[in-house]
DNA sequence: TATTTCCGATAGGAAAAAACTATAGTTCGT
DNA sequence: ACGAACTATAGTTTTTTCCTATCGGAAATA
């Protein structure tokens, strides 16, 4: 059952006639004749009576065309609608991000996407670095906005922007009192780092081995708010992202720029070196741009 | 968009893999990835990212697949329906019956039909045999049932039964009181008819000329229970088919068999000679023929 | 009734489409 | 870096579809 068959079966429905069928089609009476023929063979049914100068369909015809009409339907709107997509900001789109991102950018971005382009539909992935590279390469995701460094050759990384990464500490802290606090200060301090998992926790040791010191670890948890509230709870300090800070709007906690190295982040957008880049996807993307551009310090 | 391309693409999306799916769809991998090609470029979309070893579907991609299985399912449905057609009792039966025969052959038969085969669609048409044979030869009813003769080279007619037309007058006239009745006693008896549109007036009319005599005619009625109306108010005699006799419950009219020449009529299922023949039609058929034979006269 | 017209089916060959084999060019895991 | 896995390309063959010409039957017309 092809659907060229369906075509002219329903064109010949329509007339009453082969001949005036295959006009329509624009196609000879005999290629549509044999088609027809085809068809009912296939069916194992005979589609059509031909009554002398007259062709009524038999009653399984009759059955047939219900289906054929909306089959051939289906076609036509899937094709409009496909010709509409080249075009269109829509669709779904799925996006990972890192939770040490997530709640501080995403809302409101996506939010003011949504207002902007009502047809998209986004699915969103929280999940640790390592599994939204994962989902990116498996083609689970059609983006992923993760930390800087990312290597991995088949995937495309577009840094967004970077944001320093502030000392955060409880108020009454004896850094507090400095204006300028240096790296050298820290190294008695105890730190309060998120788990192995997360890019941000291994982000801040690296920065002070880098520097070399081995940062004393007082405890790795698992997200965000929870070393701010042991850092509120007096239990140590820690290295803290600027939307992180901006989002704190606890008086328990001070921040402070370190004074002789600024550690910072960068935040991008990683996706399939391959992967078709479609209108929501970019759009998507430039949003974000414009964001991080707005408030933090763009990077190229 | 071909059947075979919806085909191929379900697989790919299905099974991940280009090689898979022309393994599935039973050709070789060249053959698939160039309908699928083929595909996308009519659609003017990418359908699915090649990200090396796996294949992911595009958001237009997704798109699609909800409309192909959707098409595939609905013309599995219809070939399996197709199938089963041809030997099951279903689909509409369009059927046309003249009004002198509707009211007491049509019910009974036509509930006996549906108890046993509920999947038929029974679509009656009531109206005269000229407008009938007309329908027939246009093939918008499939069976018409209609009083003989009925000479056109078109239709098929299969007689069902004979019947006996009976002298019927008002309770009390002259001639009740006889035993045998002959056609010269109506030779002075005012006649009610049916109006010319109807076989059944002509018939009696007909009767009468063939025994060389012209009927005289009171009235000419559009239909049977008027008729006997206006006999049982002794307004004038009629022959009556034995159908229609057997319906009246009346005590006002009383019939008799003419003695000496016995009018009658052939109830037949006239169809077009070239329209394919459904179960449904057949059974019908039986069913009528049985039926005829169970009270009537059969005739070959 | 004979004739013309209309229309679908058939026959045979041409064109188009889809299939195959072989192989090139990637990607990706070891 | 090598080899396995996979898709795309090239060139050819097979299958399908389409076309022209014509037949044959049915219906309208003369």
């Amino acid at each position: 059952m092809e659907m060229h068959q369906l075509r002219y079966f329903v064109a010949v429905a329509e007339t009453g006639s082969f001949s005036r069928a295959a006009e329509r089609c624009h196609v000879s009476q005999p290629s549509l004749s044999q088609q027809i023929m085809k068809l009912e063979s296939r069916l194992g049914q005979r589609l059509f009576d031909r009554l002398g100068r007259r062709v009524v369909l038999t009653d399984a015809g009759r059955l047939l065309l219900d289906h054929a009409t909306a089959i051939l339907a289906e076609v036509e709107q899937v094709e409009r609608q496909m010709r509409d997509a080249t075009h269109t900001v829509q669709g779904k789109l799925a996006i990972g991000v890192i939770p040490t991102v997530a709640p501080y950018l995403l809302p409101s971005a996506i939010e003011l996407f949504l207002r902007r382009y009502p047809e998209v539909e986004i699915l969103l992935q929280e999940d640790v670095t390592h599994q939204l590279l994962a989902a990116a390469v498996a083609g689970e995701i059609d983006l992923a906005i993760v930390a800087l460094p990312v290597a991995d050759a088949r995937l495309r990384v577009e840094p967004l922007f970077t944001e320093p990464l502030w000392l955060a500490m409880p108020r009454g802290h004896r850094l507090a009192r400095r204006k300028r606090v240096r790296l050298e200060d820290l190294r008695a301090e105890r730190f309060i780092l998120l788990s192995e998992m997360h890019c941000l926790g291994e982000q801040v040791a690296s920065f002070c081995r880098q520097r070399e010191f081995e940062p004393k670890v007082a405890c790795r948890s698992a997200q965000l708010p929870t070393v701010l509230s042991l850092i509120a709870a007096g239990q140590g300090i820690s290295l803290i992202p600027e939307m992180a800070k901006e989002g704190d709007r606890s008086k328990r906690r001070v921040y402070r720029a370190l004074a002789d190295s600024t550690p910072a982040r960068t935040i991008a957008v990683v996706r399939h070196r391959l992967r078709h880049q479609t209108p929501a996807m970019r759009q998507f993307i430039q949003l974000l741009k414009k964001k991080g551009g707005e408030t933090r310090h763009p990077q190229p």
